[in-house]
DNA sequence: GCTTTAAAAAGTAAGTT
DNA sequence: AACTTACTTTCTAAAGC
């Protein structure tokens, strides 16, 4: 486990301990998310390279760590949010959005964009939605996909909408406000994404 | 060629200016009771215009920058309105400032929508993530220039120093979105 | 890195009525 | 449900923490 930290902790370097510190936080999160060896390999991966890069110098560790950790999360397509990882860790999430995004520039990463359809099982398991609904959800947001309805949307506000969408076609009885809470986004959301899933699959 | 012809509009020029000597910030906040100044806050004093809408902070030193306008030119007379509303107040300054044009944001709008998930996978540079913001971010090497761009078609340019360098990157973009098919019109 | 200023794009959020 | 206001992203200079 943890390979690639492994190997250079065996010199001591000054940043040594930081390290140390920082690695040991990110096996709790692996327990705390649930998460794979896959991904906490990857994690220390893309580490490693912004370490090579020299991006660590003058920046917190604990967050560019987090970063990594997102990064590896998005990579290896689990679905785990900013918000997952930031409570997780207790880092402001939008401190984990900036190292996350300046991993994306200087190492020219190439992450596939959040699918929708990755949030439904996780919003269903929550607010306890059937087996039938969610398959209704994610045949709508396939179709959605198709005329490029989720352009600049958040994924996540797309899949509580299908979700909902999908309890009215299917006559189960689940609140908007319950779906919001569920997925972490507002009524109003899942109201206007609602609204432009039913007109433009007319449903 | 492309196929529509893009309307770029110039949303906000921002200038650094310099009157190369020192400025009493605290005698400027007694004759303008209308400035922003809070030390402690930040160094610089906000002087806002009504005509040419801007806001130009000045800083201790002389030197200055000035935001808000819709124009190069506008920016420098901003700049000039700025100095001269100084002395008329009884603030001396000597020389007239020295201007130079550090940003330029512009928003364009394309004239057909773009596909903007295959932009995301084909263009370089660029990161989409819709989770954080709606727009796709995309760096130009040359000119060097960052641009927002939008499924709507619309886009946002920024980092240029020259007005003729939002033109040349929008030019660009368009070129590249009609050769890779990211372009849908109707 | 942060602080302040301006501006657009489109999405999401929060507080009022 | 509508409105309003406000925040997300990008850029840039300034002086100082």
């Amino acid at each position: 486990r943890l390979r690639t930290w492994d190997n250079r902790s065996q010199v001591h370097e000054p940043a040594d301990r930081n390290f140390r510190q920082a690695f040991s936080e990110l096996d709790r999160l692996k327990t705390k998310l649930a998460l794979s060896d896959a991904v906490i390999e990857k994690t220390a991966y893309i580490y490693r390279k912004a370490l090579d890069k020299g991006l660590v110098r003058g920046r917190s560790i604990p967050g560019l760590i987090a970063a990594s950790l997102y990064a590896a999360c998005r990579n290896t397509e689990t679905p785990r949010t900013l918000t997952d990882v930031s409570n997780g860790i207790n880092i402001k999430r939008k401190d984990i959005a900036r190292c996350y995004r300046l991993l994306l520039r200087e190492l020219d990463l190439k992450m596939p964009v959040v699918n929708p359809i990755k949030c439904v099982s996780r919003i269903s398991s929550i607010a306890g939605l059937s087996e039938k609904t969610k398959r209704k959800a994610v045949e709508i947001l396939d179709q959605a996909a198709k005329i490029e309805l989720s352009a600049g949307k958040d994924p996540m506000g797309l899949a509580a909408a299908a979700l909902y969408l999908s309890c009215v076609i299917n006559g189960e009885n689940k609140t908007q406000k319950d779906i919001a809470v569920s997925a972490g986004v507002t009524e109003v959301t899942i109201r206007n994404r609602y609204k432009g899933l039913k007109e433009a699959l007319e449903l | 060629m492309p196929q529509t012809k893009p309307i770029v509009s110039v949303e906000n020029v921002v200038a650094s200016a310099s009157v190369d000597q020192k400025m009493d910030l605290n005698e400027i906040t007694r004759t303008f009771p209308d400035v922003e100044y809070h030390p402690d806050q930040f160094p610089g004093l906000v002087f806002r215009l009504k005509s040419p809408k801007t806001a130009t902070l000045i800083f201790t030193s002389g030197k200055m920058v000035c935001t808000g306008s819709k124009s190069e030119e506008m920016a420098r007379k901003a700049v000039k309105t700025v100095v001269q509303k100084l002395r008329k107040g009884g603030i001396k300054v000597k020389k007239d400032a020295t201007v130079e044009i550090q940003n330029i944001v512009a928003s364009i709008n394309l004239g057909g929508k773009i596909h903007l998930e295959q932009a995301a996978r084909t263009l370089p540079r660029s990161m989409y993530e819709p989770e954080q913001f709606p727009g796709l971010i995309h760096r130009m090497l040359d000119p060097k220039t960052v641009i927002l761009l939008f499924s709507s078609g619309k886009l946002v340019c920024t980092g240029a120093k020259k007005e003729p360098d939002v033109y040349r990157s929008v030019n660009n973009l368009h070129a590249l979105l009609e050769e890779k098919n990211l372009m849908i019109y109707d």
